[in-house]
DNA sequence: GTCGTACCGGAATCATCAATTCCGATTACC
DNA sequence: GGTAATCGGAATTGATGATTCCGGTACGAC
């Protein structure tokens, strides 16, 4: 539609070969740095990660919210798509051990990433995309309550709170990187359906879960 | 015994009684807000809900450190004389249950304790100590190995783990203050001795299990 | 009551840490 | 070779929180 897509005045400039090869650094640098020290690595990580200096990153991006916010965009899209790649599994626990699986694998191997999930007042799912991820696990945990394999009274808002478990042990120690696996299975059987009484305290109301696992944006 | 007990020279004067009164204030204080915020609460939060101003504290106590100490030292000792409680119930798998909802009710109830507990570089058992827990509580665990209620290859070291994942549930929600007893319940129900395959992952050794819970003092 | 001093409040200081800005030096591209 | 885009990284800014300091305040001896 505009008459003059490529008026001399408004062209932008072809990027200088460095500055575009700096950018792809950088993003691959901060994805490293962000999956290895969590969120609250610093910039100077990123920078000296990439072999740069600090001043590039502001050449790419306004600010360290940016750089989240851009490596982190798809990450709550990518979550939703686990959901659903649990569903085509037939047997319903089979597709939620599954689905706890990926996703905690995904968290440990990037602990950004959880911290994206999980809240942290800065950054974090704001309370509209938290309604969104109740709803899109609710059939996966619904199937498994009607076909008799969950626990009575598991729900969908469990799921956080065990993510926020998880989040404690991805990185322990050093000297055993899976240790989460092991502390998953533990859960896991917890939440299997079996003769046992029913769990202590309810799991939380949807209200209460947006209200604890939202960014206030 | 001493020859001048009371010297004229030496005799300490006694405190004026503001100054004493201010003193078991800030104690209370301290542990009020060191049990509701965590070992991270300020001074100020600290000096406010006494009352009393910032200068106050440090004519009572040197540090914010040696706060935490004064309050914090007989936690330890605490935690050791719980597994003793729960050793002396007859049944070993009940005593297992106890020894963690006793300790994680305390945990719960005090967020300063936990921290104490789990370490935090600048706080938390030493090396000795954490050996000192380790063997406190492997009677507890043998019993429980031997009387077949336990499941195979869980071990004393599990512990902190699993207080690591209750910590992070333990102030999720205002709205539900004893969530941690659902997520608790999960956990000993994967700890109990059942026909399902053995845990994924290995518990962590007595080595890795010191180094990943002691202060660097 | 009043005086001396132990004690007080809380503003000011110090320290740390990390995001962001700035500018002289460098380098890709013509 | 010229020059403007780009760079490195030191300096700046801002925030936070422990610790210090000092002009008052008030306890308690007289």
């Amino acid at each position: 539609m505009p008459a003059d897509a490529d008026a001399p005045s408004t062209r932008p400039r072809p990027k200088r070969r460095d500055a575009a090869l700096n950018n792809d650094r950088l993003i691959e640098a901060a994805r490293e740095v962000f999956a290895r020290r969590g969120l609250s690595a610093t910039l100077e990580d990123i920078a000296a990660h990439a072999g740069v200096g600090v001043g590039t990153i502001y050449r790419n991006f306004a600010s360290k919210r940016q750089i989240i916010e851009t490596l982190y965009d798809a990450a709550i899209d990518s979550a939703l798509a686990d959901v659903q790649t649990a569903l085509e599994i037939d047997d319903p626990w089979l597709a939620i051990v599954t689905f706890f699986e990926v996703t905690a694998a995904n968290q440990a191997r990037d602990r950004g990433l959880g911290e994206c999930l999980l809240g942290d007042d800065a950054v974090g799912p704001n309370e509209h995309t938290a309604w969104r991820l109740v709803a899109t696990l609710t059939p996966l945990f619904e199937r498994a309550t009607k076909a008799g394999v969950l626990r009575e009274g598991v729900t969908t808002t469990d799921v956080w709170p065990i993510f926020a478990m998880l989040n404690s042990v991805y990185g322990l120690s050093d000297a055993a990187p899976d240790l989460w696996r092991r502390y998953l299975a533990l859960l896991l059987d917890g939440l299997r359906a079996t003769d046992r009484p029913p769990l202590p305290e309810p799991a939380l109301d949807v209200d209460s879960f947006t209200a604890t696992f939202s960014a206030v944006d």
